[in-house]
DNA sequence: AAGACGAAAGTGGTTGA
DNA sequence: TCAACAACTTTCGTCTT
C-alpha cells in the first residue's frame, strides 16, 4: 500500500493531483509539475462525444489514427464481374485500378513517414496521447485532401500538432513546436492556419491560464503564486486587458506580478525566457496590470516585509 | 553591476478599401 | 492587391537597487 502513494520529490507532500486532460501530475502543495509524461489511459474516442459539433461523432469500434491505415482502404471494382464488360470500359476499369493503387500507396507511404515524425515530435514535447491522436487525425485528413502538396511533410505535421494542442487546451508555443520539429516558426504558423482553414477546424483562442502551470513549474514558483496569478488573469479578463494580446505575454506578466506579491521575485528576463516573449512585452503587460488592478499596494507590502 | 524602465525603429500578420 | 494598423521584438540609453 505504501508505494502506491506517490510523493512529491520537491516538498515531500502527498497531495498530488492528476490532470488527465493535460497528462500532467502536479503537486498541490508546491505547484511542481511532477510528471508530465503520464499516458492518458482514458478512452480518447469518447472525448469526441462531448464535443459540441456532431460532425465529430463516430460510431463503431474505436479507431486509431496513429496507424497509417485504419483498415478502410478502397479498391476499385475488384469484385465486379469484369467478364461482362468488354473493350473500352474494361480498359477503363483497369486504368482506374492502377491509379487507385498508385494513389493509395503514395498516401500510405507518406502517412507512414509522417506519423513516425509526428510521434517523434510529440514524445519530444511530452504531449499526451490524446493530442497525438488528434494531430494524427488532422494530418490524415490533410493528406487525403491533398493539402500537403507544395508544402513539406514536416511542416504539416508540426501544424497538425499545434492545432491539436490548441484544441485540447494543452498549448505549446510556436517556438516550442519549432524547436522540437526543426521547422521555422513562421512556416508552422502558415501551415497551421492553412490546414485549419481548409479542414474547417475551429480553434478557440487559447487561454492564458493554460500556460500558467508549465511556466510556474519551470520557474519553481509555489502553488500560492500560481493560483494567485490565475486570479489576476481572471481580473484582467474582466478588465478587458486580454483581448488582442498574445496569451503568453499576459500569462507571463501575471506570473511575474504574482511572484512579486508572494516575495518570490524572479527577474523579467527569467520569466520572459520560459514564456518565450521579451522583457519589453512583460513590462507592457505588467504596467497595464498595475494600472487597472491596483496591485501596487500589495507589492509594496511584501517589499516592506522583506526588509525586516 | 545587474536589473528595470522606456523610447524608437523594425517585423510579420490582419483588416478593410 | 495594397496600405494602414496593432501587437510584438530588437536595440539601446538611462535610472534604480
Amino acid at each position: 500500500m505504501a508505494d502506491y502513494v506517490k510523493k512529491c520529490p520537491e516538498c515531500g507532500g502527498i497531495n498530488l493531483s492528476w490532470n488527465k486532460e493535460k497528462g500532467e501530475v502536479s503537486c498541490k502543495d508546491c505547484g511542481l509539475v511532477v510528471e508530465d509524461r503520464m499516458i492518458d489511459f482514458g478512452q480518447e474516442w469518447r472525448e469526441f462525444d462531448s464535443e459540441s459539433g456532431d460532425k465529430r461523432r463516430r460510431s463503431g469500434a474505436p479507431m486509431t489514427y496513429t496507424q497509417y491505415d485504419q483498415g478502410l482502404g478502397t479498391e476499385v471494382g475488384m469484385k465486379a464481374d469484369l467478364s461482362r464488360l468488354s473493350g473500352k470500359s474494361r480498359n477503363k476499369i483497369f486504368r482506374l485500378r492502377k491509379w487507385q493503387y498508385r494513389i493509395s500507396t503514395a498516401i500510405e507511404r507518406n502517412l507512414k513517414l509522417a506519423l513516425g515524425e509526428l510521434k517523434r515530435v510529440a514524445s519530444y514535447l511530452k504531449l499526451p496521447r490524446s493530442v497525438e491522436e488528434e494531430s494524427a487525425r488532422v494530418y490524415t485528413l490533410a493528406v487525403q485532401r491533398g493539402l500537403v502538396r507544395g508544402r513539406s511533410m514536416e511542416s504539416v505535421v508540426a501544424g497538425a500538432l499545434y492545432a491539436a494542442c490548441r484544441r485540447h487546451e494543452v498549448p505549446r508555443t510556436l517556438d516550442e513546436l519549432a524547436e522540437a520539429s526543426g521547422i521555422d516558426k513562421k512556416e508552422i504558423g502558415r501551415t497551421y492556419r492553412f490546414v485549419t482553414r481548409e479542414l474547417g477546424i475551429s480553434i478557440l483562442p487559447s487561454n492564458p491560464a493554460d500556460y500558467i502551470p508549465r511556466f510556474a513549474s519551470a520557474l519553481k514558483l509555489t502553488a500560492e503564486t500560481q493560483s494567485r496569478s490565475i486570479e489576476i488573469l481572471e481580473q484582467a479578463q474582466k478588465a478587458e486587458l486580454t483581448s488582442g494580446r498574445g496569451p503568453t505575454g499576459i500569462a507571463a506578466a501575471a506570473l511575474y506580478v504574482s511572484a512579486l506579491i508572494h516575495g518570490e521575485k524572479r527577474t523579467q528576463r527569467e520569466v520572459a525566457d520560459v514564456a518565450g516573449v521579451t522583457e519589453v512585452t512583460i513590462r507592457n503587460r505588467y504596467k497595464e496590470l498595475l494600472e487597472k488592478l491596483k496591485l501596487e499596494r500589495e507589492i509594496k507590502k511584501t517589499k516592506k516585509k522583506q526588509r525586516d
